[in-house]
DNA sequence: GTCTAATATGATCTGATGTTATGAAGCTGG
DNA sequence: CCAGCTTCATAACATCAGATCATATTAGAC
């Protein structure tokens, strides 16, 4: 024999109000509704749950028992519904994000820190991967956003891209590095420096080699490769090596990491850093409350870069 | 917005079996209609609980978290349908029983102890009065069960009464009292001991009064009354006074009591001691396993009264 | 691809639950 | 002790969830 949970719960706020006219009223029900309902429990349990005769409707001790259980349910009931509105606002869920690990350890990361603080329940699961691996983790739903480089032209027609940053990459080094000081450097100046170069399969490294090429630097010297960020920023910080980055990485991490971007103009790849996601019937709540906060954060960055970028320009 | 626990509960089952098919046998529901449930349920709230399109069903992460949830409510549920068969059986619930002090103490507290080392999760409240105000108290509802002297011709018409022995007293005495030995005693016999007297308006007292006129004794004196059964045993165990007892009483705790019944015929009260109850639609079913309970018992405490009262009449 | 098993959908019926109106019965205060 | 108030139960009806069987659809496997 099945009870049912909602009868359970009724009889807990009758119990609890003291009466089935006002249990009736705490639920939101008529009150004959709540007394059938009642009548229907009793006849299945096949015992009096109030007592008979009594006016303000008294329970009986198996009443009692079944109200406790009844307002456990209730509870229960109570935070699965919360649960939900939580849900449905973006404060709570799991993000699965994945992205290109320079900029992921760079920027999001950063952000995601905050986000956190904002969003305690809000789980983010992050880890790293190109594009064609990403995008189909985002298809077959083992991802929620993906944060690529990417040019607008080639955003698969199932997926939706938001752009956050253009690409812009530079070349840097250790904050005391001989060609930071530098206005104007040439192909022989960087002539002597080893470079650090990421994976070799990250579009990192391909935007390496066409921007040395774009300097008219066919090939170079590589004296290390395939870390991530931290591995990057420690052996230049300690040597004289040279590599490219995204300029917001570098603009984001120089406090700590004492890098400086090289005052070389090199070529800026057509792409934009931005947020992919599939295109599903319904996105996860959580992801727009990410991905709006993470758009109106990296709009600050790009505001406080192209400041400096003034700043710098006016005073030559 | 609330959800419907029973869908939660679904919800559960399908997660725990791994799919919906399975789900619906193990809830022996037919698929479709767990299917539409979840359907329903899904649109209520508003978000995916199964990742679209995969075939063995897969929950979503707010589908793993709702069920949950959904599995807490049903062992909930589980427990209340234990309870009702648990108190449909009467092995649980809470008894209100109530009698003349005397016999509750010396005869039925006894059984009680049995009983409730086979129900345990029975709760049996004891409690004292004579017959007006245990009457009450049956029809008002604060009490199960009256255990009373009774003739069978006043038993109230709303009131069922069943017998459990017949109302013999005795007087009693400590087991070392000179009285004790003789095999007739007289009227003469008994005059110069003091008496222990019930209270005043206990059927007990006037059962002394009576019988004690039976034999022919008008006045006694009452050297001590209105104690309870244990300070009456304390006080004819030190010292000769007399009283009057239900002979069960005497029988059952003369072991540990050291009292003895005086070898005096008395006039017996036309009473069997009985259980009393009110007729409601549906008593308490422990209270049924407890009438049935007392009943046997007490039966095999008449068939050890009977066999001592052979042995000891064919001795002399 | 094709086959199989899992899930969704259509059509239909039953029963629970909601409502308003109204009857019955316990409680209360003079 | 009776009147009147309050509380609960019942009647009559509307609605919708939820059950079924039959069948369409589709993901996964070989």
């Amino acid at each position: 024999m099945k009870l049912d949970s909602e009868h359970l719960e009724i009889l807990a706020m009758i119990v609890e109000k003291g009466g089935l006219t006002e249990g009736a009223e705490a639920l939101g029900k008529s009150q004959p509704s709540v007394s059938r309902t009642m009548a229907l429990l009793e006849d299945r349990i096949g015992a009096p749950l109030f007592e008979p005769g009594k006016r303000p409707l008294r329970p009986t001790e198996l009443g009692e028992n079944l109200a406790r259980l009844g307002a456990r349910i209730h509870a229960l009931n109570a935070e699965a519904s919360r649960l939900v509105q939580s849900y449905r606002r973006g404060h709570t869920g799991r993000l699965r994000i994945a992205g290109t690990p320079i900029f992921m350890d760079g920027v999001v990361s950063t952000f995601i820190a905050d986000f956190q603080t904002r969003h305690p329940d809000v789980q983010i699961a992050q880890s790293y991967g190109y594009f064609d691996q990403l995008a189909t983790s985002l298809r077959n739903g083992g991802l929620d956003m993906a944060i690529v480089p990417l040019h607008q032209g080639s955003v698969p027609a199932d997926m939706s891209f938001v752009p956050l940053l253009p690409g812009r990459n530079v070349i840097a080094a250790r904050a005391g590095h001989p060609l930071t000081r530098r206005k104007t450097i040439t192909l022989a100046d960087i002539e002597p420096y080893p470079w650090i170069a990421p994976p070799a399969d990250s579009p990192l490294f391909r935007d390496l080699q066409r921007a040395l090429k774009s300097i008219g630097k066919e090939d170079f010297r590589v004296s290390f490769s395939g870390g991530t960020l931290a591995s990057i920023i420690s052996i230049l910080a300690g040597s004289d090596s040279l590599t490219v980055l995204p300029y917001s990485v570098v603009f984001l991490t120089r406090k700590t990491s004492g890098l400086e971007a090289l005052r070389l103009k090199i070529e800026h790849p057509d792409r934009q850093l931005g947020m992919l996601t599939f295109d599903r019937a319904s996105l996860p709540p959580a992801l727009r409350q990410f991905g709006d906060f993470l758009k109106d954060e990296v709009a600050l960055l790009e505001a406080r870069i192209q400041h400096e970028a003034q700043v710098t320009r006016r005073r030559g």
